[in-house]
DNA sequence: TTGTTTAAACTAATTATATTAGTTTTATGT
DNA sequence: ACATAAAACTAATATAATTAGTTTAAACAA
């Protein structure tokens, strides 16, 4: 039977079961049966499954630029920062199995995925310009947001936070923190 | 032929593949032809992969607990701050492996496994003992520690880092950030 | 020492997944 | 109407996990 596949439809299929049931769960058979289709006949879109999980990888993480660069829009300073932190938390939330699905390549040194990456951490570094970094302190300061943002999602998504407190109070507290702590001392302290 | 086999010595063969080899790379299959024994003879000892994962997350928590202990042993203050983050990132960079396996146990829900990730945290509260923070705001305090150190280590783990810049010297800088926010001003800001 | 018991290992079979090779079918365009 | 190319198929192979049931060897008791 003819479906009239092709290998958009096949990647909207497989970020909708990542999204349903779990990055794990997308196998080449649940995509099969989803598509109504033998699994042999999707190796007519996708090489395999290594080639469909990096395509996934690319969609999301285009997606979380996207969402980004639409929180970064109209905002300046370290009202920007923050409106792209927590917009990268939101897409996190909403989209677990998407944004598994960007930090598991096959191959995380993989130049596609690495130069898209670049995409998202263009981002963030456009949104620190305002606050006027020597070039060093600008690569750390950008590190040490990547690492909050996506330390703090991560352990979301891992259900780590299990205490009782409101977790949104936490995300604004410690990016507030951390703001702080670059307003006053973006040069290194003397040790 | 007789192995003369019991669960540790599985355990130990089971973490010596993760970490040569990476967490993706334990197979009952690896595991059984490394011990020297065909597959099924391995259900002697663990109860299936998911057991087998399991028991090596709560080895891992474990060990990352002794290793933040130890970091933090004859240290207070900020000083036991920075030394308990650099050893969980030190013990990320030597362990990778094991680092992953803690991070993905079958069921991360299991109470076992919270548990043991509980005593983690404690360190982590002892540590921020001398600090004097109000109920919440140690609380936030702690998942802003977490989620950056946890950050940190899991995005150089996934070679996240492609710039030149030292990865050690971002380390004390984006930690030394983080507590020069925190000690002025671990009261909210009013916005 | 001999015999019994138990745990450790085995063989055999089943299920699920991914992959490759080679064939049929169907839509499209000449 | 026919040729072509893409899309789907069947069949076969390989790897992995798991279960059931059997053999074997070590440990212990009579």
């Amino acid at each position: 039977m003819r479906q009239g596949l092709d290998r958009t439809k096949v990647l909207l299929a497989a970020a909708e079961i990542a999204e349903a049931q779990g990055f794990e769960q997308l196998t080449l058979a649940a995509l099969a049966q989803k598509l109504g289709v033998k699994v042999p006949s999707l190796y007519n879109h996708v090489k395999g499954l290594a080639d469909l999980r990096k395509a996934l990888a690319l969609m999301a993480i285009d997606r979380l630029k996207s969402v980004m660069l639409e929180a970064a829009a109209g905002r300046s300073g370290e009202a920007a920062v923050l409106a792209v932190a927590e917009a990268y938390i939101r897409f996190v939330r909403e989209h677990p199995g998407l944004y598994e699905a960007s930090l598991r390549p096959p191959d995380p040194l993989d130049p596609e995925v690495a130069a898209h990456s670049e995409g998202v951490l263009a981002v963030v570094a456009r949104v620190f310009e305002s606050f006027h970094l020597a070039e060093d302190d600008l690569i750390h300061a950008i590190r040490g947001l990547r690492s909050l943002v996506h330390g703090f999602a991560s352990i979301e998504l891992l259900n780590g936070f299990n205490l009782g407190l409101d977790v949104d109070e936490s995300v604004r507290r410690v990016l507030e923190t951390y703001l702080r702590g670059l307003r006053r001392g973006d040069a290194p302290n003397a040790t």
